[in-house]
RNA sequence: GGAGACGUGGCCGAGUGGUCGAAGGCGCUCCCCUGCUAAGGGAGUAUACCUCAUAAGGGUAUCGAGGGUUCGAAUCCCUUCGUCUCCGCCA
């Protein structure tokens, strides 16, 4: 949610970021919504400071016994009410309104970031590792021949509809020892703060991270109450709502692996073959609670700990600067990491590191304090280190060898019971 | 799921319709006293918003949250969230 008070000083400013993001100026109907706001606080409040000397001059009647004073006064203060709640209904509408308009309203990009109208505008700033050269048609994940039958996209089907899977066997293990791969190192050598958390969340919290109210249709809503997270940046993030947070905990590095669940509403037809994009799906995600002035040097330590996790699986990557128009609602700037994906012969999103500013924090009202001076609004970061499902797909695809079977990276070998590869008969050996 | 109890400031805790933003204690900050330490004395110690000269000052709101009753609510009523105890169920 955006502060009024800069929209006010610097209404230029404002309209120019968010015109980076391609929308209309906006800052003066803000304005001018907040002018009519304070103007409408600022009478109900008279009116209801009057009332309040009234009531204190009936209580001061009351008290010396002066019955035909008190009852004069009663009556009098009496009349005034239904004025002043009208008034009071009238400041809290106003009030509401620009509420309502500020949390619909975008993040703004930092200054540098690159401007452009959609992915093709983003700009890669590292690129880490050689795809190696094939003497064979490099296949898809779902079309290797050790392990296609371990993706049983029917089944599911059958079970829950589109977009849905069923792993088995080598692949089903691969898959969870991926995450505990990612824990590991995250906890051990980044220093993340291992979390558990709820996957199922009340309104409030998707409202403090932003998706709601504008996309309540990317996400599930079950039984009239809670929603399914789409990614565990929603109950990490919202482990400060509200809170006033001692600035000698920050900052707070966490890691949490969830499922998530996302309807994918709009993404018809989309990777709609093998299990790229699916309604449920695990990640490790990162998210750091921090300081103002250590936001920017956090994301670049989140990003590089996602980055790491490829290096150690020996996945070729690339990292983008995501451009103005291709960032997600609350992030100021992002960075999307894509690992090299021989079966489409393209690098495909498999993480995206976002410093959000004080937008999340102003949402879910997460403030610190730092020593005695007054309490100050957090940063916000969030960062896939990784998307389980995705990283699998890499893993089986660059390690995939002429004969069908899948040669596995070092790192895993312990999580697989010493196993380097599966072979073509799709057992781990 | 059923029954009951409870939810007050950084913490503990008083307050059951009237001048309560809230006694008292702890903690913290500053000052005084004390040749270190301990003890003692004094002052201060919430947040947001509105107004205003980005001063001083004034105002409104906040006693889990949201409504209501009343001239007036931390105190009464309703709803809701949470905590605890007992029962049920369950991994």
């Amino acid at each position: 949610m955006h502060n009024i008070q800069f929209i006010r000083e610097n209404p230029s400013e404002f309209d120019a970021l968010l015109g980076k993001r391609g929308l209309e100026p906006c800052a003066e109907s803000i304005i001018e919504i907040d002018k009519k706001r304070r103007e409408i606080i600022h009478s109900a409040e008279t009116a209801k400071a009057e009332q309040n000397a009234a009531s204190k001059e009936v209580g001061a009647a009351k008290a010396r016994g002066d019955e035909e004073e008190f009852q004069r006064l009663r009556a009098l203060v009496g009349e005034k009410k239904a004025e002043i709640a009208q008034a009071e209904i009238d400041a809290k509408t106003a009030d509401d309104e620009l509420r309502n308009l500020l949390m619909s309203i975008p993040n703004l990009p930092f200054e540098d970031v690159p401007n452009g109208a959609d992915e093709n505008d983003n700009v890669e700033i590292r690129k880490w590792g050689i795809p190696a050269a094939l003497n064979f048609d490099a296949k898809e994940h779902f079309e290797i021949a050790s392990i296609a039958q371990h993706f049983d996209f029917e089944r599911a089907a059958r079970l829950s509809g589109s977009r849905f899977v069923i792993l088995r066997g080598a692949i089903a293990r691969l898959h969870r020892a991926l995450g505990q791969f990612m824990i590991d190192l995250h906890v051990n050598e980044h220093e993340l703060d291992e979390v558990f958390t709820p996957v199922l969340v009340r309104d409030e919290a998707l409202y403090g991270t932003g998706q709601l109210p504008k996309f309540a249709e990317d996400s599930y809503k079950v039984d009239g109450e809670h929603w399914l997270i789409p990614t565990a940046e929603v109950t990490l993030t919202n482990m400060v709502y509200g809170e006033i947070v001692d600035g000698a905990e920050l900052p707070m590095r966490m890691v949490a692996q969830t499922q998530c669940f996302r309807s994918e509403a709009g993404s018809a037809g989309r990777d709609t073959t093998g299990m790229l994009r699916q309604h449920q799906f695990e990640k490790v995600e990162m998210v750091t609670i921090c300081d103002p002035n250590t936001s920017h040097e956090e994301l670049e330590r989140m990003t590089k700990c996602a980055e790491t996790i490829l290096q150690k699986l020996e996945l070729p990557y690339r990292t983008v600067a995501l451009c103005t128009g291709d960032m997600g609602f609350g992030a100021r700037r992002t960075y999307d990491i894509e690992v090299w994906l021989p079966g489409q012969n393209t690098y495909r999103e498999i993480s995206s590191c976002s410093n959000c500013g004080d937008f999340q924090a102003r949402r879910m009202n997460s403030r610190f304090r730092a020593d005695d001076s007054k309490p100050e609004f957090l940063h916000t970061l969030n960062g896939s280190g990784l998307a389980i499902g995705r990283c699998l797909i890499a893993v089986v695809e660059n390690g995939q060898q002429a004969d069908g079977s899948v040669n596995l990276p070092e790192v895993l070998h312990k999580y697989l019971g010493g196993a380097t590869k599966i072979d073509i008969s799709g057992k781990l050996i």
